[in-house]
DNA sequence: CTTGCCGGGAA
DNA sequence: TTCCCGGCAAG
């Protein structure tokens, strides 16, 4: 039965919105990268929304209309080379920064904001070069005068129908999702959908987080952090082979688990309703993280010393840095059987944040879940550089898992695709949720939990309070404590019964507002 | 008393 | 399966 959820997920896909234009290539500098031909995507991928941090929360109130009127004139296709000094819309305004990074295959640009003193990630288009701002050509001038705050980028977006108030509400749930996972764990990772395959390059989002962490008991969530599909389409990574020990760019794009929780024997924690093991065989390889490397490994010990070698370097003897290497590496596990499927798994193009909905979750190939270091969101919100990034990504990876609680809401009547894999992992995710004060001091984020205040405002999909505040339990058997979150009931009120998860309907135990 | 949800059962 | 609800336990 489709749930609530998947239904109105698979109605409101983004990527309806993000349909990529030939325009795309139109750019002086578009022609060199080949876009994927938009067509490809079938009705099915519109479950797969690609998650992407699209500028920091801020930006999210954009008016689609302005995206609409730029128009393909407003295009602008520039290779931003890191250093670069550009602008970008930034909270609410034009901020210049620096470029981190470009990624043409996700279109992002990773800035890093001068009077911020923070990093973000933000589509290429809406990001302009600083120099050419008053250059820019004539096409862009009318329009944005050099203080109109217009929101320059002008997304690709063609024929897709302006955004009504639902799709922006969709994004918001997105949004939530997103941060509601972030909070918690950087757990599942969703493994790419075979047809969907993603662009790697890390997609640095790191601050945004800082920003949409007020989403807390507030409610105020809504307006945060603003994710949209990525353009799916970008690079879908040609079939890899699966073996293949290079992954392009990808350094986060798939499963990950980190190491320094592994240690725990029990690898059920059970949040979840009975969450069921997963059934095939799994074949464990060492990946690096390091942005761009994506190195693979079947060791540790090759992995680590490859790490080291050739990433940390030098750097490995300071005291900060010192075994740092197991940072940089996760462990990939990658199901066998279905070829398809671990291809998907470890391919490169896998795009971080994909919450794809039913189609993704149903997908076999969900063999590995990322975990992302837990140092690395410290760096990511401070520094600037690879570390940032690889921070970054490793948080926005986490989004993923935002996905898995989506489903954890309808998991009472669909457990069997998702939990599967996941499952297993759930405890190194609450893990990482717990240590990140060791980790990073710096992110508050991540502790909080967040709860709906406003009853209609969330739909369904968006969860809160998921596994983050749980220690690990050992004693599932017996009744189920009672959480203290708030649950369904309370916060749509018995009025919107409609609106509660289907557990809570059923007076089961909610799904969506674990404890 | 209210709320969360288990256990069980009907459809 | 999906959906419902009696009834227990926690608060």
């Amino acid at each position: 039965m489709a749930s609530v959820l998947s239904r109105r997920l698979g109605k409101r896909s983004l990527l309806g919105a993000r349909v990529l234009g030939p325009v795309a290539s139109d750019g002086p500098l578009g022609a060199g990268l080949p876009l994927e031909p938009q067509a490809e995507l079938p009705e099915g991928s519109t479950l797969q929304p690609v998650l992407t941090c699209k500028d920091s929360g801020r930006s999210l109130e954009q008016p689609q209309e302005l995206l609409q009127a730029l128009g393909p004139a407003g295009f602008q296709q520039v290779a931003f080379q890191p250093g670069q000094k550009v602008c970008v819309w930034y909270g609410g305004r034009e901020c210049t920064g620096l470029v981190e990074q470009h990624s043409w295959a996700e279109d992002k640009v990773t800035v890093w904001l001068l009077d911020q003193k923070l990093q973000i990630c933000c589509k290429a288009e809406e990001a302009w070069l600083a120099e050419l701002q008053g250059a820019v050509p004539q096409a862009l001038s009318p329009e944005r005068g050099a203080q109109a705050p217009a929101y320059r980028p002008v997304s690709r977006n063609i024929d897709v129908p302006k955004r009504k108030s639902d799709a922006v509400e969709m994004d918001e749930m997105m949004a939530a999702m997103v941060l509601t996972s972030l909070s918690c764990s950087p757990v599942i990772q969703s493994p790419p959908g075979a047809e969907a395959s993603f662009s790697a390059s890390r997609v640095a989002c790191s601050d945004p987080w800082k920003e949409s962490g007020d989403v807390s008991d507030s409610g105020s969530s809504t307006t945060s952090g603003h994710w949209s599909g990525s353009s799916g389409i970008s690079t879908p990574s040609p079939p890899h082979p699966q073996a293949s020990p290079k992954y392009l760019g990808d350094a986060f794009g798939s499963p990950q688990t980190d190491h320094g929780f592994e240690t725990d024997p029990d690898p059920f924690l059970l949040d979840e309703p009975a969450p069921r093991k997963r059934k095939n065989s799994v074949k464990v390889v060492y990946k690096c993280l390091w942005p761009s490397c994506g190195k693979v490994l079947r060791s540790i010990v090759g992995i680590k010393r490859h790490v080291k070698a050739l990433h940390l370097g030098d750097s490995v003897d300071s005291d900060q840095f010192k075994r740092e290497e197991d940072f940089y590496y996760t462990e990939v596990q990658m199901k066998e059987d279905p070829p398809a499927a671990a291809a998907g798994t470890s391919a490169p193009g896998t795009h971080i944040i994909e919450p794809a909905p039913a189609a993704q979750v149903t997908s076999p190939s969900l063999a590995a879940l990322p975990l992302p270091p837990p140092r690395a969101q410290c760096s990511g919100s401070k520094h600037p550089g690879p570390e940032s990034s690889l921070a970054s990504a490793a948080l926005s990876k986490s989004a993923p898992s935002s996905f898995w609680h989506i489903q954890a809401d309808h998991a009472y009547q669909a457990l069997p695709s998702l939990q599967i894999p996941v499952s297993p992992h759930i405890y190194t995710s609450i893990s990482w949720a717990a240590a990140p004060a060791a980790a990073s001091p710096l992110s508050p984020v991540r502790s909080r939990s967040l709860s709906f205040s406003e009853p209609q405002q969330p739909p369904p999909a968006v969860k809160s309070h998921l596994i983050v505040t749980s220690p690990p339990r050992a004693q599932s058997s017996t009744r189920k404590a009672r959480g203290e979150a708030k649950k369904c009931r309370k916060v749509y009120g018995i009025e919107h019964r409609d609106q509660w998860c289907t557990a809570c309907r059923w007076k089961k135990a909610c799904q969506r507002f674990l404890d």
